[in-house]
DNA sequence: GTCTATACTACGATAGAC
DNA sequence: GTCTATCGTAGTATAGAC
């Protein structure tokens, strides 16, 4: 119990301060602990920093939701990879929309911006599988071996999904609508699966206009 | 000067840490001068980052580059409107990738996610005029009125964009090379581009189908 | 305008009571 | 395993020299 208290707030303190800005006894206090026992437990400010990179990424394990480039459930299908592709997206947007996602999405955006250890341990976890699985799902879907613009494409077709948490000041002030209103999120992800379809289709016809 | 060079200094520890984490001793020190300074000046800690938040404005000046909702030389066509899309994220995308940007980029984005008045002035500023003038060539180049999913559409496009620098070490990690070299850069643009157009036509589409 | 000096609060780490 | 107490350092703010 103190330890999930203390990395929920860990999250929050250093995704909002970082690792330098926050401090382990404003952590301890909003977890109501002493601060001697992140000492005690995570060996220091560090350590708990460290810590809270791994249940952040502990955190992402239904997103990929058993869909693993190699594995025997992987689409083998253009319709099928598609398929996943929407589902996929429209799980990191409900997943990036939750209230949950908010003190953790600072903390991953601050890494990604400015990566340390606590990156690679992220990336490591379900967040890396995800992003290869996108890429692959992308291959099959557009019927394209692994080239750069596979890449590219995964980048672009997850800034979409991105935007909504990464620019949220800017969301609420564009649709002068919370962005928590599930109609919006309803809308957003039709959007993006419209988009995605676009995207992929514009891919092949570049590919047979290529041959 | 010693303004300048405390704003600069200011970006990057605000962007790193906060309001509350970043120190104006810090602040003071990495921009060789003393901390009083900014007491005087700023008249103190919160001053200089709502004065650092007015000048990251000032610096976003030359991304809607005169294209403003209303003024005479808006698209009106939707060709027009379609070029000025794709050369408004072409700049985006420039400005995004430099290196200049990844100090204020973090604090844009804290933000974004937990937006305090600083976001407020940054807004008011060529930010809101650059998504409003989005918006409005996406209505124009799909030939709709301002809908919702026009909206939706522009936030989509601008992720496509902030993924790049907000996800920017997975780029790092997915492309196996760096997101400076001109090539990547390049090839990312035209990739938006294409997916603009493919974006832009399936809503026209989409229109189409439902007369 | 820019600096030093100082008052007071908060920081991380650690030792030791229980 | 959790707490309090304490040490040395670093934080903001302010007053005042120049």
């Amino acid at each position: 119990m103190v330890h999930e208290r203390l990395l929920e707030t860990a999250i929050s303190e250093f995704g909002a301060k970082g690792l330098d800005g926050a401090s382990t006894r404003g952590i301890a206090a909003a977890a109501r602990t002493a601060m001697s026992s992140i000492t005690y437990h995570y060996g220091g400010k560090e350590g708990l920093y460290l810590a809270t990179a791994d249940y952040i990424a502990s955190q992402m394990e239904d997103v990929p939701a058993g869909i693993r480039v190699g594995s025997e459930g992987f689409p083998q299908t253009p319709e099928a990879a598609r398929a996943a592709l929407h589902a996929m997206l429209g799980r990191m947007v409900d997943k990036l929309s939750s209230q949950r996602s908010e003190s953790w999405s600072l903390f991953i955006v601050r890494e990604q911006i400015r990566p340390t250890e606590a990156f690679d341990r992220i990336y490591a976890g379900p967040m890396g599988q995800m992003m290869e699985a996108l890429v692959q799902l992308v291959c099959v879907a557009a019927g394209m071996c692994d080239a750069p613009a596979s890449r590219i494409t995964v980048i672009t077709l997850f800034g979409q999904v991105l935007a909504f948490r990464a620019a949220r000041a800017t969301c609420e002030r564009l649709f002068e609508r919370s962005t928590t209103d599930p109609e919006l999120i309803a809308d957003l992800k039709k959007r993006i699966a419209a988009n995605t379809d676009a995207i992929l289709d514009s891919l092949i016809s570049e590919r047979q206009e290529q041959q």
